[in-house]
DNA sequence: AACTAGCCCAACCGCCGGCGA
DNA sequence: GTCGCCGGCGGTTGGGCTAGT
């Protein structure tokens, strides 16, 4: 908060003290909000027009709710933003108790936190069905703060997974929001009904959590990405640091070379004819991204399941999130010419 | 315990449109 | 027509707070 102050009309600044707000509340209980402008002269205030109008609308009046959003104002958010943008006044009106400096500084902090942590996906158990929510897409510097807003049922997938709803990433890049409104409205909606309809499937992300969770719990944990970044980790598996010279193309590089993204089993990638490595993408930016199947069986099946693949020596924690938080003792499994990701795609 | 990073949010600012003189 | 005032809107700031190191 700022300090108070006084500009050189003798104008008063910063925080409110309780007795300015009694004054201007009583006076605007008395008489209402007739002219903001006169409003403080009357009332005895050494504030503006405009500064007593926000306090009372943003905080003294009665009608205003404070305290967290529920699920169903955040939907509302999200869906109103989706289509009308930054409109936070048409926002707040569909928001009976909310201000729109509310509205605003809730999608500045919390939605785009999101769109920043855009890539992975985290499974969650929520009222006994298993959700897909998008997880985090963190840069080095990403604080554990930031990692630790991950709460306590919340586990990491492996990327792959999120592969099936990878395919409409392409505006992430140039519409951040549509990300948000695609997590809540699209990709939750599509999980469910794709995970419920699958019983393999369902079974199989019956396994992962339970997987996840045992190792989560007692395994060791990966380092953090605060931790890696300082001492310029790149990967962190098995115990060993993977220090690699290869760049995979980042998601950010595809969208401004407007290269699509691969689908549906044709896997290419134009500036880089050879499939990059499963390590390689695990690198950066999101891998994700860049993996694409219409068969998610494919992931469970005999011949290479997800089950097999996580058996394999694949690792989680709670700790952080995305790539970062699998590691894997048998990462050259995955990686090189022996099991590229075109092999990883094409499997099935 | 001290330090750091960054989240949170109240409050400020500039801009714009409406309206009356 | 235009000028100034006012209120509304959206973007930005800055300091408290807190979790992580």
């Amino acid at each position: 908060m700022r300090a108070p102050c006084f500009d050189k009309f003798g104008i008063k600044k910063g925080p409110w003290s309780e007795d300015e707000d009694d004054k201007l509340r009583a006076f605007i209980e008395k008489y209402g909000p007739f002219s903001w402008s006169k409003i403080p002269r009357i009332a005895g205030l050494s504030r503006s027009g405009r500064s007593c109008r926000l306090r009372w609308m943003n905080q003294l009046c009665p009608s205003v709710k404070h305290g967290n959003f529920t699920i169903e104002e955040q939907d509302v958010i999200v869906d109103l933003h989706s289509k009308h943008g930054n409109k936070w006044s048409m926002i707040a009106a569909q928001l009976p108790g909310r201000s729109e400096n509310e509205i605003k500084n809730y999608c500045h902090t919390h939605l785009k936190n999101q769109v920043q942590k855009s890539n992975a996906m985290r499974l969650r158990a929520h009222h006994g069905h298993v959700t897909l929510v998008l997880s985090s897409n963190l840069p080095p510097s990403s604080s554990t703060r930031e990692l630790s807003s991950l709460n306590g049922s919340d586990y990491i997938v492996p990327s792959m997974l999120t592969s099936r709803f990878c395919k409409q990433a392409g505006s992430f890049w140039t519409e951040p929001f549509l990300l948000y409104r695609f997590m809540h409205h699209q990709m939750k909606k599509s999980f469910h009904h794709w995970a419920h309809q699958t019983i393999s499937l369902a079974r199989l992300l019956s396994g992962i959590i339970n997987i996840i969770d045992d190792v989560g719990a007692s395994g060791p944990q990966a380092p953090s990405i605060s931790n890696m970044a300082r001492d310029n980790v790149s990967q962190h598996s098995g115990g060993t640091h993977f220090y690699s010279r290869y760049q995979a193309p980042s998601i950010s590089d595809m969208a401004r070379d407007n290269v699509s993204q691969p689908s549906g089993g044709t896997h290419s990638y134009s500036r880089d004819q050879s499939p990059p490595s499963w390590n390689a993408l695990n690198k950066r930016d999101s891998s994700s991204m860049m993996i694409e199947s219409d068969n998610v069986q494919e992931f469970s099946g005999d011949d290479f399941g997800l089950k097999d693949f996580l058996t394999l020596g694949w690792n989680a924690n709670k700790r952080d999130s995305s790539s970062m938080i699998i590691k894997s003792d048998n990462v050259q499994e995955f990686s090189g010419d022996d099991f590229g990701l075109k092999d990883f795609l094409t499997l099935g």
